[in-house]
DNA sequence: CGCCCGTTTGACAATGCTCAATGTTCGTGG
DNA sequence: CCACGAACATTGAGCATTGTCAAACGGGCG
């Protein structure tokens, strides 16, 4: 269980004798596919750590209307904010494949901070950073149409993977849930972007033909 | 200019030896209305928080197209998030006012936090909020057409003040940055708010007549 | 008084959503 | 191995919302 820890960079840092006793208070949970881990409202007693898996934290309005927020995978810590802010969870998270999670009750983890302070330097780090990308997000979203998001978002990926082909993780109808769209938007722009030679795409598999254009696109500069 | 202190939630649970060596390191800064604090992308070298006057955090595109972040006030702080990511501010900030700043330099204050883990809990609590209301805003945008974001705006002001009657501290231009939209639509969705009894409103004061419909507004369950 | 800025209004265009139909892929069970 | 069904993906037509452009209005300040 410790070495379970050693994939979570927030963790990687700390003293041995810290992460042992943060391997202490955390407890592993298994989910299925398509199962929730919490819902919106629900009271939030603690965080979750991604050992295995992938989990969807998103948005749903009144009428089936869903935004991703983010796609965690290994490695990464969600729900983090029901520990420091208030005590209910401000979005929902479902498992998109089998899952096992670690489970940081809050109690005992803030007062674990309170006595390693490197613990809680490594988590405003965290937690700035996940505001930094909701601060793109925002601006995506308000001052951005759905080509030049989309046109973002493959450079995110190329920038990440320092490649210029892949295969995306999520399916179309979930990329559209995380670009602010829906399917039958993200379908046409896709089909557009074909068209006029940007990118390659088959199924999931991406190639990116025009760099420099994807950019213009995504700056706003050029339209499809 | 340690008692400037004790005007910022985030510091004024701390004890006095660490207040004091907070305000040692503090440096104040003035800035006349309409002076940039700082731009996007310029280097990150501490925070500010303000003592007077009135900070407008937003993001621009290319096209002068602008959207607003925050507005903060006084006890409040700002780019935090530069001390703890990256090295470099995500949006730009400018002063609304003749305002008084506190600049608290990275370095320094990162040690400060190492020595003392209340102080880093209390901004792992502010940062979570934070964060929180970026959320809020991503399902706003994305989600809600722009007659729910100005009802969820007004009913967020109503539910800050306790009161139906209130005025606005934004001009309408202003205000239809912050709701993501331009000075036209908010024009017009105000209007059509008044034509249909929901809100009374000349120049700034606003007096809300009809909260129920208003909340309906903003779950997009009625439509204008 | 006249200018400037913020606001309002109108006509128009476009982006993206809804609804509905059709295609495709893939896993399951006969 | 094939057939079927379910989930996902694509396409089209129509429409609602909102942004663009242009003009007129109003109040405050020099």
């Amino acid at each position: 269980m410790s070495q379970d820890l050693q994939l979570f960079p927030v963790f990687a840092s700390l003293e041995p004798d810290h992460q042992k006793a943060l391997s202490a208070i955390a407890g592993s949970r298994h989910f299925k596919a398509n199962q929730l881990v919490f819902q919106e409202n629900d009271p939030g007693e603690g965080f979750y750590g991604i050992v295995q898996g992938k989990v969807k934290i998103f948005k749903s309005s009144p009428l089936g209307k869903e935004h991703i927020l983010h796609i965690f995978g290994p490695g990464e810590i969600f729900a983090e904010v029901a520990v420091f802010a208030g005590r209910n969870f401000p979005a929902t998270a479902l498992c998109l494949e089998d899952t096992k999670l670690l489970f940081f009750p809050r109690k005992q983890f803030r007062r674990l901070i309170a006595q390693n302070p490197d613990l809680g330097l490594n988590l405003l780090g965290l937690l700035s950073m996940r505001l930094r990308s909701m601060v793109a997000k925002v601006e995506e979203l308000s001052l951005k149409e759905v080509p030049a998001r989309m046109a973002t978002h493959l450079l995110l990926i190329r920038e990440n993977l320092g490649r210029d082909q892949f295969h995306l993780d999520l399916n179309k109808s979930q990329l559209a849930g995380f670009l602010g769209t829906i399917p039958e938007t993200l379908s046409r722009v896709i089909r557009k972007m074909k068209e006029e030679g940007f990118i390659e795409i088959n199924g999931k598999e991406v190639k990116l033909l025009d760099v420099p254009g994807l950019e213009e696109l995504a700056a706003g500069v050029l339209r499809l």
